[in-house]
DNA sequence: TTGAAAGCGCTACCAT
DNA sequence: ATGGTAGCGCTTTCAA
């Protein structure tokens, strides 16, 4: 709310005032001072090209090219139901060029009623190369339709709170990674805000939306299996300090413990085990860990595995004779250390399907929330296992 | 372009026809039946509440509390300026929640003249942890001020058609990465669409935007300068082959040919080694790294790096003895190969200063544009060379 | 083939 | 203290 509205206003009137346009007499006899004029362009440029000052509107281009405003937005849009002479054309484009012409997107959907914006939330936990990776290719390959992908950071705000910020932009569908706290509440109030689809993507789905389920417990499921078939029983999970990351930790420990229950083997157990991403966290853990008499520990991702891998290895634990270790995600530099690292591979659909998937859900509306498994867990055995 | 405009202009027309306020005959006798509705809400319940369809506007909150839209707008928006009664207040937000309303952000914005929205055109290059990371952090620091930060994810277009894309937004700010072709003439356009301070982040600057340097010649003469130190004069660059990174590489080879010349050691060489992201193609340099000739390499990355130098240990070339090996951007996975990886570190403003410069540029706009060096580049020393 | 005009949802000026 | 109302920039129907 700085001084600039009132700057304009004044201009505007000034150049109102002065507006009457070259040909024809204007019917009206005068303007009748207008009360109020919020801000807004209105170049005061008359024919020939001057110093603009605020943006060009289609306006100035049909005054330039000396057609009507309907022209202008014809010639503009390709409107195929009105067919404009070639002279004319030319004269709008030209003149378009000349002042540097482009539309003003929230007038135009204001005017439309809708717009073709999909937005997304900006995840508010720190993710993975992994989903970080997706998140941007999805982002891409929604641009390449016609959709508008607009990532949206706003900060602090959750829940209803949240689902009220994003509405104010009237998206066409929401995309909304978890951790902003998304409940029912929101989800129908974006659908009464005119989204057509609202998605959620993360671990547990929402009344009333799609889910894009990302199923962590298939992870823990998965190594905990692998584990099991190297003969390990006394199992332990690395489990992050990282914030934000208790949600996933909680869904690798259940699905460890449903392939624990359902491998029927006695005796197996599950620890977890607390560690911070830091040398030294590593090392302390690694001091105490003939303690905790593990032989085989799963680390949640491959960072935490070669960490806690090479800790273990600085004190003189075995890998994997006296302890087994496994990560996730399948990095390239767990290929680098020795032995390799064996890591249960994440796979996610291609962004592509998404992207068609969202399409699908927004031309039919009003269907019954779907949900989608993302998450593909395999295991895939190195040496360190 | 579906058929729910009409759809929604014909229940629009049909509402409005029923839509006589309760209280107060109209004065106007009839509403003349209005040659065109674009499109829009006016949901046709009456006072109880009802199943609203399309958005609802304050019209009908201003329905629904028995005010005027003036006075919805002046509660909702904690005009002091006017003075409202503690129960006309009372209603009007009751009635707002009631009915879900929720500003609409475009039809404001028309209004207002100008927005608060912050453009960060997503990055179409493959950015590292780091840039990553920190791009995160300023959005989160900039939406912490009032600004509302939108990354806008427009795909396959550059240079001009990007400028024109992105003015359609009106923003208040651009702050573009490299790699979009953003010239004067898009600045320009910017600009004049309203854009009161326009920034690129990468190694050059675009005539009339302020610049956010990243200047990675600086890394390359750090790199090269360490490397020296350590006595090494037959110095390598690995050169990734990823797309979008030649930028980089060309420029950190010129900072270490800058630190070469500077040192005045006769004899100093460098050579570019191209090297892909795989073991395979780390394996096969590695192979046929003693022809080289090389004492001393920097790999662009500690990713590079630590693939590198695992190939040239498995393929006996002791490091750093026969060749040290420097990576950057410090990563904890360098700490845990062994030799430990020494590397660039590289660091970046505080992302809340980078959001109180934007801040400051937004709100004195028509300096000069300023320049910023954002980058600053240190050797970490640690076993590999 | 072109122009006049209405109105999307909102805010702010002026009058009551 | 509250209401009427103009108009931001745009599209589109209807009339000429």
């Amino acid at each position: 709310m700085a001084r600039i509205p009132n700057e304009q206003a004044a201009r505007r009137q000034a150049a109102r005032r002065q507006a009457a346009r070259p040909p024809a007499g204007p019917p009206v006899p005068a303007p009748a001072g207008p009360p109020d004029g919020p801000a807004g362009g209105a170049a005061a440029a008359a024919t020939g090209s001057a110093v603009l000052t605020g943006a060009p509107t289609s306006t100035d281009v049909a005054r330039l090219a000396g057609v009507s405003r309907a022209t202008v937005s014809y010639v503009l849009n390709n409107t195929t139901t009105m067919r404009i002479s070639e002279a004319t054309r030319q004269r709008v484009l030209a003149a378009a060029e000349e002042i540097g012409y482009v539309p003003h997107a929230a007038a135009r959907s204001l005017r439309a009623g809708h717009s073709r914006m999909v937005l997304m939330p900006a995840p508010n936990v720190p993710l993975g190369a992994l989903y970080g990776g997706f998140l941007g290719d999805l982002q891409q390959a929604l641009g390449r339709s016609e959709y508008t992908v607009v990532q949206y950071g706003g900060v602090g705000r959750t829940g209803d709170d949240a689902a009220r910020a994003w509405a104010e932009f009237r998206p066409v569908a929401v995309l909304a990674p978890a951790g902003h706290g998304l409940g029912p509440w929101g989800v129908a109030l974006l659908k009464r805000s005119g989204a057509r689809a609202v998605l959620t993507l993360g671990p547990e789905r929402v009344d009333g939306a799609h889910a894009l389920l990302t199923d962590h417990r298939k992870v823990g499921r998965c190594a905990a299996t692998h584990l099991l078939e190297r003969g390990r029983t006394a199992l332990g999970l690395i489990v992050p300090g990282e914030r934000g990351l208790e949600a996933v930790s909680h869904a690798i420990a259940a699905g460890m413990r449903h392939a624990l229950a359902d491998s029927g083997v006695p005796g197996a157990t599950l620890t977890e085990v607390p560690l911070d991403r830091t040398e030294e966290a590593a090392a302390r853990l690694a001091s105490r860990w003939r303690g905790l008499g593990l032989d085989g520990v799963f680390a949640h991702n491959d960072e935490y595995a070669m960490l806690l891998m090479r800790a273990l290895q600085d004190e003189g634990v075995a890998v994997p004779a006296q302890t087994a270790v496994m990560g996730a995600d399948d990095l390239l530099l767990g290929r680098l250390l020795r032995p390799r690292l064996s890591t249960v591979r994440i796979s996610l659909p291609s962004a592509q399907t998404l992207a068609a998937l969202v399409d699908r859900l927004v031309n039919t509306p009003g269907g019954q929330p779907e949900v989608h498994d993302l998450l593909r867990a395999t295991a895939v055995r190195r040496e360190s296992t």
